[in-house]
DNA sequence: GCGACAG
DNA sequence: ATCTTGTCGC
């Protein structure tokens, strides 16, 4: 697929900050319900300065896998809290440019709007691309939240600023919760939705898991 | 002011 | 992210 172009390429973290503050501006949280080819994306690290990014699409009907695209590359940027993005952006956009399909939704390994200056990873990534795109956290990073009730579905909004940027959402039962927000062209019920429906048996969604066994055993 | 801080 | 053993549960 297609994706609009990286330059120039931040070197300072100012720099990087004004990019994100550039195109925070394109960012929309509204867009479609429903989608068919859906694209889980992580990196995974060696040594100092390495990494291998993965993508993998699914068939959101099957969860059968249909695409899986495997780049090496090396850190663009070093690793800042609000500047994670930068890190790995070229190379997962490389493993983008190499899937010879279009997915139709990104589920991306970190945030999107929960961000500190609203415009993490997943807004990044839906932005170059023009595709929904949405983020999927580990571990809290901005705003305040209540924790979410026990069952799998259960949710308790993340805000910050005053603002709902995201959700502390339960996808498994009595299993600590993932921190979801929207990253570009998709509302935060349809996130939610998303994340559940690809997360029927583990915390984390499937396409995450996937590409991220692909990173760590490219083939 | 100081520390903490997605991966 | 990564450095790492055993242990508990399905």
């Amino acid at each position: 697929m297609q994706v609009k172009q990286l330059h120039p390429w931040p070197t300072t973290t100012a720099e990087a900050e004004a990019v994100q503050d550039r195109l925070r501006g394109r960012v929309e949280l509204t867009g479609p319900v429903d989608f068919s080819l859906v694209a889980g994306l992580d990196v995974h690290y060696h040594g100092d300065d390495a990494l291998t990014a993965a993508v993998v699409v699914l068939d959101a009907g099957t969860m059968a896998t249909v695409e899986e695209v495997t780049v090496r590359g090396r850190v663009a940027f070093p690793y800042v809290p609000g500047l994670f993005a930068f890190r790995e952006l070229p190379a997962l956009v490389e493993a983008l440019e190499r899937l010879p399909v279009t997915p139709d939704l990104l589920v991306c390994d970190g945030y999107g709007l929960a961000h500190p200056r609203g415009f993490g990873l997943a807004c990044h990534l839906g932005v170059l691309t023009g595709l929904p795109a949405l983020g999927v956290g580990k571990t809290p990073f901005v705003g305040t939240h209540e924790p979410p009730g026990p069952e799998r579905g259960d949710w308790a909004p993340i805000v910050h600023e005053g603002a709902v940027v995201g959700r502390a959402l339960r996808t498994q039962r009595a299993i600590k919760p993932v921190y979801v927000s929207q990253g570009h062209r998709i509302s935060l019920d349809t996130v939610t939705d998303q994340v559940l429906r690809l997360a029927p048996r583990y915390r984390l969604p499937d396409p995450i898991r996937r590409a991220d066994h692909l990173a760590r055993h490219p083939g």
